[in-house]
RNA sequence: GGGUCGAUUGCAGAGUGGUCAAAUGCUCGAGACUGUAAAUCUCGCGGUUUAUACCUUCGUAGGUUCGAAUCCUACUCGGCCCA
């Protein structure tokens, strides 16, 4: 804080894995934390984990990530700009920067590495919870998992920041950069985590709980993916994605705690916000019309896919517009009455459709037929 | 290298010769109720032109058997212990 109020001008930094061709809500999240230093004036770094993401970190536990070449990973990256671009400025005076750490960490030799390691204890490593619990199951933990905070700690080492900014679940990834620097550089750096968007019940919304919204999605999905978010989210929605003055979102919060409004007309603030924040206020605005007159009246919505389907009897089409996976699902659905038909529900497996026909399954899958 | 245990349908995890497309929980999908919330409830969750049917699936490849996820052999991968 001494160093934040005096003035200085810092470096900072987030990382960003090029795991998937599109930014996340969470990582939004970070990209506006980021976004309020850029204000201040201070030096911001979009860091592409290029090489880190070649690991995969073990925080997530999940499964091996896929590996991507080069290519992939400069294709990947520049839609991660174009997104974040929604909160960060990439072009003004005091512009963000965007660099890649494999431009570093490809060129650190086994024995740099063996440096570098030796200031962490394997008893640090496996102190985790994650590693614990694979300990306590038996589940394999690979040694090249220690290796993650480690090269992402060296990140801060060859970027020389003061400060890096990520969730907090990141705690651990980030204090590794912090003893890093420390030892190697002999400075202090600085994390800064931020809350994770997560309900009462601690559940993260994000790629694997499915309810994960992509920078890259549609207006429209973007609101309703949103408004499909749990009411424990508004709160810190509002903190954490956002533009909103500060003031406004105590008062909304407040608001909510002592149940003065409808918690669902402020979690339409908040997918409008998001919205806007990433496409505009006009897009934002079609978006939420979109949501009250198909959702909440349950009309057609003005704009839907078409579909040429080759065969055009019902079970093709439904295969067809990937509403289903196959046809035995497309039964079941349709079994169950969630398939409907200009508005009509249908039981019949045999129904053959006609141009112009709207399909709808589900609440939000709508096709029209060419 | 030795010993030992294991690999099952998205995940976890039962099943150890026919009653197995394979328990159960979670996830997920549809429906009811709603605010596209939560909670709750119902149904479903390998595939196939209707199915008391067939096909594919229980790490891989062979084998035994009327019949194998289950038994045998080899292989691959992994956990743990010992070295």
């Amino acid at each position: 804080k001494k160093e934040l109020m005096s003035g200085k001008r810092l470096r900072l930094y987030c990382g960003f894995d090029p795991s998937a061709d599109s930014l996340h809500i969470g990582n939004a999240i970070q990209v506006n934390k980021m976004s309020q230093f850029q204000e201040l004036g201070h030096e911001v770094i979009f860091l592409v984990g290029d090489f880190t993401g070649m690991i995969g970190d073990p925080t997530d536990k999940a499964a091996a990530r896929k590996k991507l070449n080069r290519k992939e990973v400069l294709e990947n990256s520049k839609h991660y700009q174009e997104q974040a671009s929604a909160y960060l400025d990439f072009e003004g005076s005091n512009k963000a920067l965007v660099k890649y750490n494999s431009e570093w960490s490809d060129k650190v030799s086994f024995k740099d590495l063996i440096e570098i390691c030796s200031n962490f204890t394997v008893q640090q490593m496996i102190q985790r919870d994650m590693f614990q619990e694979r300990i306590k199951k038996e589940k394999p933990i690979y040694l090249h998992e220690f290796l993650y905070p480690v090269a992402q700690g060296y990140d801060s080492v060859a970027m020389d920041v003061d400060l890096e900014v990520g969730g907090n679940d990141q705690m651990f990834n980030m204090l590794a950069g912090r003893d890093l620097q420390k030892a190697i550089n002999n400075k202090e750096k600085y994390v800064i985590t931020h809350k994770l968007i997560a309900d009462d019940e601690g559940n993260k919304m994000g790629k694997s709980e499915g309810n994960a919204v992509f920078l890259s999605a549609k207006p429209k999905d973007i609101y309703g993916i949103i408004m499909s978010w749990s009411d424990g989210v508004i709160g810190i929605g509002l903190e954490l994605c956002t533009k909103l003055p500060w003031d406004e979102i105590k008062k909304d919060q407040e608001t909510l705690k002592q149940n003065k409004v409808n918690p669902r007309d402020l979690k339409m603030k908040l997918a409008f916000e998001i919205t806007k924040q990433v496409h505009g206020e006009n897009k934002a605005k079609e978006a939420q019309d979109n949501f009250i007159k198909t959702i909440q009246r349950k009309e057609i919505p003005d704009e839907i896919n078409e579909l040429k389907p080759s065969v055009y009897d019902i079970m093709t089409v439904l295969v067809e517009a990937k509403a289903v996976s196959s046809k035995s699902e497309g039964r079941r659905v349709i079994a169950q009455g969630g398939v409907k038909i200009n508005k009509e529900k249908i039981s019949d497996l045999d129904i053959v459709l006609k141009a112009g026909d709207i399909v709808q399954k589900g609440k939000v899958f709508f096709v029209k037929i060419k």
